[in-house]
DNA sequence: GTCTATACAGCGATAGAC
DNA sequence: GTCTATCGCTGTATAGAC
C-alpha cells in the first residue's frame, strides 16, 4: 500500500489502469474508488485517465470483460480428468484472491448490482452463467465417472458451490483470517465427497469420504 | 418504491430514519446512499437528520445494533424442540429479506468492510458471532438429539451455512430470481440431512401453513 | 426539531494547450 | 497521451434563526 507504482509506459496506460481499478474494485468497491485514486497511485491526472476510458461505466465494463476472459482461461488450466483434483483447484482460485486481500471482482460487484450501469450489469451476469456452466459440467462429468458421489442436479450443486465460496469470501474478509475461507471450502468440497488436499496423492482413501446427506432416502 | 413516505411525528424522526436507511443500505449498499436519499424520502431537510444521528458512522453503528437486536428476537422466536424445523426457520428468515428485493443487511456490510468506519466494522463482526454461536449451539444440539446427521464441527458447519446462505442472496439478487435462492438453501439444508419442507409432513406434525415469525426488518 | 444557508471536499467529466 | 484548468453536481457536516 505505501508503495506508489512508476509511471507507466503510455502504451501500457490502460491496462494498468485495470490494473489499479480492479484491485481498487476487489478492496473497496466499484463505488469505493474514483478516478482520483487511480490518479494519484500511476501519478497522472484525472484527465488524461479519461482519455483511455471516457467514463468510469466504460472502465467498470472493461474490467468485468477482462477478468472474465482470465477466469476462463485459468478454468481452461485446471482441467484434468481428476474432477477432484479439478474442484480442489478450482477452491485454490478463490484462496488465491482471498490471500491478497481481495474480494472475487464480480462477488463484490454482484452487491453493488443495482447501483451499477446497466452494461456493467449485464457482464457480470454473464461472468456467473460462464462460471456456472463450466462448473456444472465438471461436476456432471465427475458424477458420470464415479468421482463424485453427490446428489441431484449438477446447474444447482454448481449454484450452491460457487454460493458458498462467494460467501466464505465476504465473511472470512470481515475477520481478516484467510482460513475461515479455508474451512468452510473444505467443508463444502467434503459435501461433494471431497477430502483435504493433503490427503490426495493417491487413489486410495483410507477415510472414508464423508458422504452427502443430499435426497439421502 | 414510488410512494414517499409521509413526514413522520417529530418523536418518530429517528426510528423512521433508520427504517430508510435500513432499507437503502441493503438495496444499495452503505456507500450507495446519503442524508439527501433519506431527506427527500423523508420530506425532512439533511440539516434535520444530523440532528438526530450527527455522522454517517453514527447512523450506521445503529443501523446495525438495531438489525442484529432484532435478529436476535427473531431467533429466540423460531426456537423449538425440533432442530430442523428451527434451521428451515432460519432460512426463511434469509428469505423473507430477499423477497423484499434486500440483501442481508450485514452481508451487504461485509461487502464494503474495509471502506466502514470502525464502529462499523466491529460491531458487524460482533453481528456475525452472535449468529454463529446461535446457529453452531443449534446444529449441535440437533446433532446430541440425533435429528441432524452432520459430520465435523458444529462452529465450522454454521460458517459454511451462513457463508452459502449470504452468498446465495447475493448471487440470487444479481439475477432478480429469488428462486435461485430457494434452490440454493434447499441444497445447503440436504446436506443437513434436512428435507425440503413439502415432505416432512408424513412421519410427524401435519403441514401447517402458518407464516406468522416473517415479520421484522 | 426543523429550517435556511453555507462551507468545503470530492466526484465524474470536458475543453483546449502542448 | 498528458497536461492545466474548470465545470456542475453531490457528498458530509455545521451555524444559527425559528
Amino acid at each position: 500500500m505505501s508503495k506508489r507504482s512508476e509511471r507507466p509506459a503510455p502504451s501500457e496506460t490502460a491496462p494498468r489502469m485495470l490494473d489499479v481499478a480492479e484491485r481498487l474494485a476487489q478492496t473497496r468497491g466499484f463505488n469505493g474508488f474514483s478516478y482520483a485514486d487511480i490518479a494519484a497511485e500511476m501519478r497522472l491526472t484525472k484527465a488524461s485517465l479519461h482519455y483511455h476510458f471516457a467514463t468510469k461505466a466504460d472502465l467498470g465494463a472493461a474490467l468485468i470483460v477482462r477478468y472474465a476472459k482470465r477466469f476462463d482461461e485459468a478454468l481452461a488450466q485446471i482441467e484434468s480428468p481428476d474432477a477432484q483434483q479439478v474442484l480442489r483447484k478450482y477452491v485454490r482460485l478463490y484462496e488465491s484472491v482471498l490471500v491478497r486481500d481481495r474480494m472475487c471482482l464480480c462477488g463484490m460487484l454482484a452487491a453493488e448490482y443495482s447501483t451499477l450501469p446497466s452494461s456493467m450489469q449485464s457482464a457480470l451476469r454473464q461472468f456467473f452463467d460462464m462460471n456456472e456452466t463450466w462448473l456444472a459440467a465438471t461436476l456432471e462429468r465427475g458424477r458420470a465417472h464415479g468421482h463424485l458421489p453427490f446428489n441431484g442436479s449438477a446447474l444447482e450443486a454448481a449454484r450452491t458451490l460457487t454460493a458458498g465460496l462467494e460467501g466464505a469470501m465476504l465473511l472470512a474478509r470481515s475477520y481478516e483470517e484467510p482460513g475461515r475461507f479455508t474451512a468452510i471450502a473444505s467443508h463444502l468440497l467434503a459435501a461433494f465427497g471431497i477430502l483435504p488436499v493433503s490427503l490426495t496423492g493417491s487413489s486410495r482413501s483410507p477415510q472414508r469420504p464423508k458422504r452427502s446427506q443430499a435426497a439421502a432416502r
